[in-house]
DNA sequence: CGGGGCATTGAGTTGAGTCAACAACCGTGG
DNA sequence: CCACGGTTGTTGACTCAACTCAATGCCCCG
């Protein structure tokens, strides 16, 4: 059987029954692709599915009234993009496809389901919730204290740690797909002074991007440049049965 | 009987069973008094319990290596402070009370046995991580992309919709017991550039402090401004049992 | 080979920060 | 009852990180 990345990220957090692994698969076993840039899901929308993500990259955006963009989440292969919808309903955000994307589609009646008959399920989903949460605060206190270099040396060590948990990032290296705009909505810049960060970090010796990779010279010093602590993402917190 | 502040919230979306109330009841019956200023829960200390604010109010901050700090989230009575401790376990924030505070300290073993016998208190309980998920966000875009004095006008409309909610809010004035560094270091400003907003929203005849009180003069400007929707407050969002 | 995104760079502007002084307020203790 | 010291609020002068506008270069794709 092929690997199942919403199982994959569950597991190491803790073993699952067997049993916990088919309701898995049942409850995502509808896919949906999506052209890069692709809506895939509106903002404003109310949902009946949550979406999980499954291959490519993905940014959550929310478009402000003054045409300005605020983008207040990266996503992966093994997020669950929009799950908070399934008990808020309405989108406060727009969920947008940054490559080609595969996701599947959970009705909000199964999780009910998975709710009420799988309580151990439902505490690993509502703790890839807080993870989340986690790191929005994270993103927070960056983007309110901190300098334009060390805010991207932190995002880009973030993306590093998520990336190979999901064994899509090299030890130096990994696709980065997105553009110096959507890097600079993202952390509350202008994408000009990402630009010219951008160089810095190369003229620094830290980072810089070959195509759509970003490659990473000097590891330690981009992390200790942006306080890099990776224990928000409680990557190996184990869960109690 | 006394009102419970954690089942007066929850019921606002949705009725409870009397055997949910007793539950309730039970697990936040420890309850613990803070000075103002002292320490509820440090930053970096794993927990074994979730705090429940009963009285006062209070904040959650982070202290960053240079010295600086930022804040996270601003409490009032009936908000679980630290409810995502209990799967996260260590806390990547402090918890700090601003005035006196009461609170319940809830056993994660506890909340264990809810979770394990309660789906639809765990679903209300997650969803209040979510709601409290989706007000860091608007202040993640609002820090991003707001000036000093939007930010500062949404959060007003924030606490007095929060407050609100809790029967501790006037129409137009409520209880402001932050001190301007304080909204400094939530709003990613410096306290002098606070000072200065103030003023000009004084001027402005949109809202001035009196004492530890703010009074609201114009509340449809204020919100116009602030471009506020507390939509995503999720005040009367109904749950499915 | 031509056009549409992106990235890059320069020039000039500005919102917010820093530093420093001072004023107002408040609780405490002599 | 008032003098004192600590905390918070207020204001001015100066600085700077990041923004805006605008031009140009680059590269990919049809």
């Amino acid at each position: 059987l092929v690997s199942h990345p919403l199982i994959a990220v569950l597991e190491k957090h803790g073993p699952l029954t067997e049993e916990e692994k088919d309701v898995i698969r049942q409850i995502t076993a509808r896919v949906v692709c999506f052209e890069p840039k692709a809506e895939i899901v509106a903002e404003g929308s109310v949902q009946l599915e949550s979406t999980l993500l499954l291959e490519g990259m993905a940014i959550r955006h929310v478009h402000l009234e003054d045409g300005d963009r605020h983008i207040s989440a990266l996503h992966m292969p093994g997020d669950f993009v929009d799950l908070f919808s399934f008990l808020l309903k309405k989108m406060d955000h727009g969920v947008g496809a940054i490559t080609a994307c595969k996701v599947a589609r959970v009705p909000h009646k199964d999780l009910l389901e998975v709710s009420r008959r799988f309580p151990y399920l439902t505490r690993a989903f509502w703790f890839l919730t807080l993870v989340e949460g986690a790191t929005t605060r994270q993103w927070l206190a960056g983007v309110g204290r901190k300098s334009a270099l060390e805010r991207l040396a932190h995002l880009f060590c973030e993306l590093h740690c998520r990336l190979q948990a999901v064994g899509l990032s090299e030890r130096t290296s990994f696709e980065l797909p997105f553009t110096q705009e959507e890097l600079a909505d993202a952390q509350g810049l202008s994408s000009v002074h990402v630009n010219r960060t951008m160089k810095e970090m190369r003229a620094d010796g830290l980072a810089r991007m070959e195509g759509k990779r970003l490659i990473i010279e000097d590891l330690p010093a981009l992390r200790r440049l942006a306080e890099f602590n990776p224990a928000y993402l409680h990557l190996d917190q184990q869960l109690e049965r």
